[in-house]
DNA sequence: CCTACCGATCGGTAGG
DNA sequence: CCTACCGATCGGTAGG
């Protein structure tokens, strides 16, 4: 069965700035320049190792090469930029999952044939280790670990994101427990995968362990069935 | 120095006070009272709900009912607070787990059979649930979600624990894999069911979801091959 | 984006 | 275990 059209993703348009319903200073929607960039990366990279409540905005300003109030140009309080590197973080992961899956079908229709449920899988779990564990994937497990400090209007927004990122499985995962090569209701199946998958940020070391194509192999052997 | 000191009980009727300074070394280590344990409650609580670093020696305080300076009497500081926490979880989760054990191999012997890989893996998941989402479960959460504020040396006596409790799980992995009810490589099989479970702490809501029994029947669908 | 600063809060302590 | 307290640090701001 193919499912390749189900799960394309609307290639999004331009990133547009836009404002939620909240007011602001017009000055935190003027962000050009890569300085509001080097805070998001110092921030991100702080909170993941530190934690938010254990990381000062002090140690933000001075990993960003600033003094210790210019982080409030940027960001109208420390809240405000743990939410922004939390929708960052989303944002980039949204994309880079789109792009993921939009390489493979093209990929599997230029050799004329459509991407089954377990290559979706395997493509996904690949992309999603990618997030949490590549370059650059300090935003993501800081969502993870740290959206308790953030305000019930941040929170719900994050989980917004959240829940599109997460939608993308829902129908590779229905396909396969159809098909009966995943056991298991698939909402809790759908919770076990991403627990297994997201307690990776606690354990995996580059250096010692396997590569991320070795994971995602794993993965896949551990949770599928073989179709007899 | 008298006999009748030296043999005097433990339960000494007042603690003695030198005249200069607190005797505090002496007075961490006899923990009579109740005190203590509802101390111990409350960190865990508010540890699990708001984090470490969010959590005020205050909030505790008021949470036992004492006032902001009591908790130093019974904890050398904030971190050995944590640290008693995740001990004491530790120890409680290694009990229960081996009482789960006991008496699943009990009762098998009783019906005159032995316990599968498969029934063990049953009863040990099945405890794990009980252990992160039963009664008194804020212990183990703040374990799995806080080590990150401990010591080096905290942090390894706790992970010395958390050896120990995994160590169970070892050979009954082994043993799955080895008739090939478990696919893939068993360390990272074993990585990977952890975080399935200890996830479930960050979705699981016992008046909405399934019940234990529940999760641990989707979690051995999942993850377990059927052997024909 | 920096300088200079403030009020609040926090972990922790002395002495009883 | 309480009272009374302290030094340090933190998020955040006024004004340039």
């Amino acid at each position: 069965m193919s499912i390749a059209t189900e799960l394309s993703e609307p290639s999004l348009p331009e990133p547009v700035r836009r404002t939620r319903g909240r007011p602001r200073k017009a000055v935190h929607e003027r962000d050009d320049g890569n300085r509001r960039q080097e805070l998001l990366r110092a921030a991100a990279r702080l909170f993941r190792q530190q934690g938010f409540d254990a990381t000062s905005t002090r140690d933000i300003a001075t990993a960003a090469g600033m003094r210790s109030g210019s982080p409030f140009y940027h960001f109208e309080n420390k809240e405000a930029l743990l939410a922004a590197v939390m929708r960052e973080g989303m944002q980039s992961a949204l994309q880079r999952q789109a792009a993921a899956m939009d390489t493979a079908v093209a990929q599997a229709a230029a050799q004329g044939h459509t991407l089954s449920a377990r290559e979706c899988l395997q493509v996904l779990v690949r992309s999603h280790f990618e997030v949490l564990l590549g370059p650059d994937s300090d935003f993501i497990p800081v969502m993870l670990y740290e959206w308790r400090s953030l305000s019930a209007a941040q929170r719900s927004e994050v989980n917004r994101l959240k829940d599109g990122y997460e939608a993308v499985w829902v129908p590779v995962l229905k396909a396969l427990h159809a098909s009966g090569e995943l056991q298991g209701e698939p909402g809790l199946a759908r919770m076990m995968l991403f627990g297994a998958l997201n307690w990776s940020v606690q354990w995996y070391d580059p250096a010692r362990q396997a590569t991320l194509d070795d994971l995602t192999q794993s993965v896949l052997q551990l949770f599928l069935k073989t179709t007899s």
